[in-house]
DNA sequence: CTTCAAAGTGCATTATACAGCTCTTTTTTA
DNA sequence: TAAAAAAGAGCTGTATAATGCACTTTGAAG
């Protein structure tokens, strides 16, 4: 999962959710300016950062292994 | 999964491919110290930090959904 | 034990993430 | 299409992540 993909998923995640930017970032304690910059793919959030707005959200940040380039 | 448990993960993950901080650090662009931080646990990389890290370790980070809080 | 490699730490500097405030742009809805 | 809500952006301190260098600690191998 790339940027724009993890970006993707909050971004739909929070709409699924009928959350707003500003009440994500409330809940979660990160500043709304970050939410904002993270969203529009203007940021980078830390670790921490990017794990208050999942846990928000109901996902958490994980670790997996890659597709072994089987074919393709 | 939580900080430690990420930590965790890099951390036996970069044992088994028997790659040393130093090789990791290179091969992945991420400075020495900034990889020893966090393996340390005093550390808060950035999204991009980590996923470079990730990325050399043939993993990836992702988001998933958390476990629905059903029984437990 | 002694040695050597790998991992961890103190210190200092530079880059940048975080945050709030205000304003603009876009989207939604009435 | 006008008004309201939500999202995005400029400007700007403050905090801290990233980094290098040198030194210490730990662990494994002899």
């Amino acid at each position: 999962m790339h940027f724009e993909e993890l970006i993707k998923i909050i971004k739909e995640r929070r709409n699924a959710l009928q959350v707003t930017q500003e009440s994500l970032a409330q809940l979660s304690g990160v500043g709304l300016r970050t939410l904002k910059q993270f969203e529009s793919g203007k940021g980078n959030p830390t670790l921490q950062t990017l794990q208050k707005i999942a846990d928000i959200l109901g996902m958490e940040v994980s670790l997996k292994l890659k597709n072994v380039a089987r074919n393709k």
